[in-house]
Formats: C-alpha cells, sequence, structure tokens
DNA sequence: TCCCTTGTTCGACATTCGACGAACATCGTA
DNA sequence: TACGATGTTCGTCGAATGTCGAACAAGGGA
C-alpha cells in the first residue's frame, strides 16, 4: 500500500468538493477542533460515533483536500490545510469557521 | 395551500444547509447566475437537467435559506438572499462566489 | 372557452451517504 | 514472539439524494 494517504494537490481542490465535505455537523465538528486545537490524532475527537464512521468522515475530509492526515507511529496526526483552503478560496474557512460555533 | 413558499427566517439559517445546499454543482451554478443576473425566472437558468430537477434544486436552496422565490403571475422570480446570507454568515457568500468561477 | 406556457408534485429508479460491527493491518512494547 | 493500541477496510443496512417522465395546477391569451 501507499505509505502516502491520497491528498488532493493544493491547486486541485474543488468547491463543490470542499462544501460537501464541510456539510456535515460530524464533519464540521471536526474542523472545529482542528481549528482550535491545531492538530490531533483520530483519537481525541469527541464525536459520537463509532471508530469506524469517524475514520469515514476523516477520509471524505482528506479527499476533499480539508484536512492533511500523516503517520506518526501507529498513529495519524490530523491537522487543518488552512493555507491551501485560503489559497484557493480565499475567505472560505474563515466564513466557516467563524459561524460555526458548533451550537449556535 | 400557503400561497407562500416556505423560507426559513433569516435568523435561523443552518451552516450545514446552506453549504449543502451550494455542494452539488448545478445548485452551485445556479447561485453564480443569480449573482450575475440578479434575479431570474426559473426557466432562464441553463443547466443540464429536467425542469422537474431544476424545480427540486431550486426548492433545496430555498429551504436552505440561500435564494427568495416569489411568485410573479405564472413564473416564479427567485432571488439569492444575500443580505440574510452575510448577515449570518459573514464573508461566506462572498467567498463561494469568489471562488466558483464555474469551469474554474 | 380552449389551449399554451410555466412550474410544481408525484412516483420510480439507481446511486450515494452515514452508520455500524467485525476483521484486518501496523506499530510499539512487554 | 506475543500482545495491546490505533486506525483502516469490508460488508451490510436504511435513509437520503439526484434524476427522469408523467400528471397536475395556475395564469394569460387567442
Amino acid at each position: 500500500m501507499s505509505d502516502q494517504l491520497h491528498h488532493p494537490p493544493a491547486e486541485a481542490l474543488e468547491l463543490a468538493a470542499v462544501l460537501h465535505a464541510l456539510s456535515d455537523p460530524i464533519r464540521l465538528n471536526i474542523v472545529r477542533s482542528l481549528a482550535d486545537a491545531g492538530a490531533c490524532n483520530c483519537g481525541a475527537f469527541t464525536v459520537p460515533v463509532a471508530k469506524s464512521t469517524l475514520s469515514h468522515h476523516l477520509r471524505v475530509l482528506r479527499e476533499a483536500g480539508v484536512t492533511l492526515t500523516t503517520r506518526e507511529g501507529t498513529q495519524r496526526v490530523v491537522s487543518l490545510r488552512a493555507e491551501d483552503l485560503t489559497a484557493r478560496f480565499p475567505g472560505l474557512l474563515d466564513a466557516v469557521l467563524a459561524s460555526a460555533p458548533v451550537a449556535a
């Protein structure tokens, strides 16, 4: 297997795919956690789903180009691709994060 | 039936719903047309789908609070709720429109 | 009145999505 | 080597989504 997980290059990010990735409450939650905490391993997210489901959501985010996932020993470290996103879609991530105080 | 179509009030717009409404290429196309042309009747959109499908997409946009639809005789006039969206999610619509030059 | 234009609504259908548990792979460590 | 921790992948399920055509509703003219 590729020891590198699939990530789209920065210039290939598609708006519809990014918006779709962000349009799920669970994933929005994950993105907010990442914006707050910087980077997390997969187990650090407090989402009310099974780990296989979490893995699925992280994959959607990763394949849309929203997050970056790297191997760190037996763990995965997930972080926001904030710079790539902002370069491709200026203001989008900021607007989403500003509007997404979860419960609001 | 209600001669008024259902539209969520400005303060009830949900981010995930708005993002989901915008995450479809066809709907993104519609939103861009509206941003350019101001307001259109349903038939004015040049989208490659059947009219029933277009009607469905317009409903999704309307129920997410992205567009406003009013009756105008036998036609419907569809417009962007740009002010409501910007008030609720500052910068979001601008970012989407700036990034959505369709073919880009 | 009859008909045409404009959209909506109603099934039907295939596809996708989100969710789960079970099984598997990988790495670090005892 | 054996085991435990961490995630991924697989198979499955039900619900939602996108699409279409056909039927329907409402207005405006001829």
